[in-house]
DNA sequence: AATGAATGAGGGTTCATTCAT
DNA sequence: GATGAATGAACCCTCATTCAT
């Protein structure tokens, strides 16, 4: 019987993902904001009515990538963290800025929403304690590498600094993927030399 | 005959700060990816065909709007430049997350063009010798202010961090303006502090 | 094996019952026009498909609900003319619009299918045997109070003036429930006089 | 310049029409609750969007449509009021059924509104005056004919009865739109007889 | 040059109904 | 027989843009 119903979940699970993949497939080729409900669906292969059987709405849908990847991302950090070595913050912002260049809908998605407002207050509940992670790993990267004073305003400032990074130069006209790559990371380890 | 050219010049030009007025107006008011073709017409008096013999299309009405705040801040560095004082570092980005913060439009329409993508090459033009010139400006600050080596990555990575932390805290649920200005200036300060 | 049918039957009923109730509690708190299928299964603590194999479609379980409103004002009917005190028309025109202040949701049925037409001719064969029992009730009643001629067209017209009571005033903006029930009734009475 | 401004406002109320009357003809074809905006656009030769010109939603021209039937009818009503000769209960019986018999999408949405609620005030607001000029022309043809008390309570049951005439007959199974016409006519001589 | 009514593609979303399990 | 996930047609409505005046 838990059998069953763990078979369910499952395939509730196989097609969500099926959704989501299905998207960003999509968002990698023009703006997510662009991104229509029936093309997602067209896409992985279901009808549009079945997306809202698994979101309430576009913005759900938007969302939980979102999370998904600040989780992603979160790991990412953890595993690093927990490989014994120490973290450093270069290896820290290299990170991010990699993480970034590699997924640019989260990037713009992180924009999107924290400059659009308007989210249901509920949204942000449940970004809350992803983000507060994500800050909690930098400061604790922070500390280890002998940070002492305002940990917490540095960190803020590193997070958002390596994400202006992106804003200002993931989409700078006439660079090659490459460049930009290599031109934000070398900006990102300026900001790292800059805080150690 | 001249003159009755400049005169028509200048009809067009006072009809065309009509629009952006207008538009600037409303977008202090609500989200300008939420403010319609027809609002903007009616706010300035005018009838919404006409916005079209101004502006090919409402990406370029936005455009434009960019542009003239990234020339007013262009203008108000250069003033505070002129101003025999030497401009530190510190006060270049207060001044510059200043007006962030008074002018969320800007910032918004910053992060939305620079990361669509999509812009005609055309706009890229018309961008370029903007941005180009406060760039220049901010490396002359930092040159100034005793930097010696690699001044143009430095000044990259200044504008992208302080451009990320209106990204990242301007919408910062449950803070009231005054606190995200606080916020965001005490940002500024520790990136100031550390590109010094 | 007779049992055994029965049985089945009998548990086929129960579970109708248990749909038609949940139905009319969803509907007792909104228009039933707005009461989607879904909900109906859901209230009724059967799955949505559930429905589809007790009625061939909604309409179907809409008009089932209607008849069974108007077996059962005829039952309440009978009841009184057992009683063996004479049924007034006054006392019939109380009874049928108060019936109708309690069960709004029969009067706007009877509103829908009366106007909507369209419905299969089957339909109105299970139909045609209540209402005409409804008609006799009430034509044996005019009689019995004294009434000689187009006995049959005195009925018709009764019974459609309290019918037309109802959906002239029992929605009438800025009145109480109360207020409207009063009203409605003195109209009822109105109608009776005329027909003395 | 008027008759520049008037000319936009014939053309304007000629379009109006148009739509107008696109949807009584489909109106006529089938329940009004069926139609739908794209059909009544295709039906009136202009595109969907149009409609939306003159209608702020769907609502408002069921609405529009219903006001201008009840306006008619109170037309017609003084029309013959008007006419000197005495407009007795019997011809205003007559008049009103017949009415309703010609014109069932009037009939229909009279149902529908008083029995939908859920209208926004300001319809109500706008129907009201509407219904009471109604009342108040059928309470005046009372009293010409010599009715002396309670003749507000009076109009209403004639004018309910006359409705519920046609919600309980109108789409009666198996009879003609004559049979029908014949039936209600009847039924209204009625119920004029018992109110003299 | 300015107008603003008309356009119509396209958006998100709903929900009665079906059908494989 | 019951399930309930999937369906997909259809809905209303918006709005950037066009073009006849």
């Amino acid at each position: 019987m838990t059998t069953f119903k763990e078979l369910k979940e499952k395939e509730r699970e196989a097609r969500r993902n099926l959704i989501i993949s299905a998207a960003q497939r999509l968002f990698s080729e023009k703006d997510f904001r662009k991104v229509t409900a029936r093309e997602i669906a067209k896409e992985a292969g279901v009808s549009s009515g079945t997306i809202y059987r698994y979101y309430k709405n576009m913005d759900e849908l938007f969302i939980d990538i979102f999370l998904s990847h600040a989780s992603e991302i979160n790991r990412l950090i953890e595993e690093e963290l927990a490989a014994s070595k120490p973290l450093s913050i270069h290896r820290y912002c290299e990170l991010h800025v990699h993480y970034l260049n590699e997924n640019m809908t989260f990037y713009q998605m992180m924009s999107h929403f924290m400059l659009g407002g308007g989210l249901p207050s509920e949204t942000s509940l449940k970004m809350d304690p992803i983000m507060r992670t994500w800050m909690n790993n930098l400061e604790r990267i922070l500390i280890r590498s002998g940070f002492r004073e305002d940990t917490r305003i540095a960190s803020h400032a590193i997070f958002a600094s390596l994400n202006g990074l992106m804003i200002s130069y993931a989409k700078y006209p006439g660079r090659s993927l490459e460049e930009i790559k290599k031109h934000t990371l070398k900006l990102a380890k300026t900001i790292a030399d800059r805080f150690c």
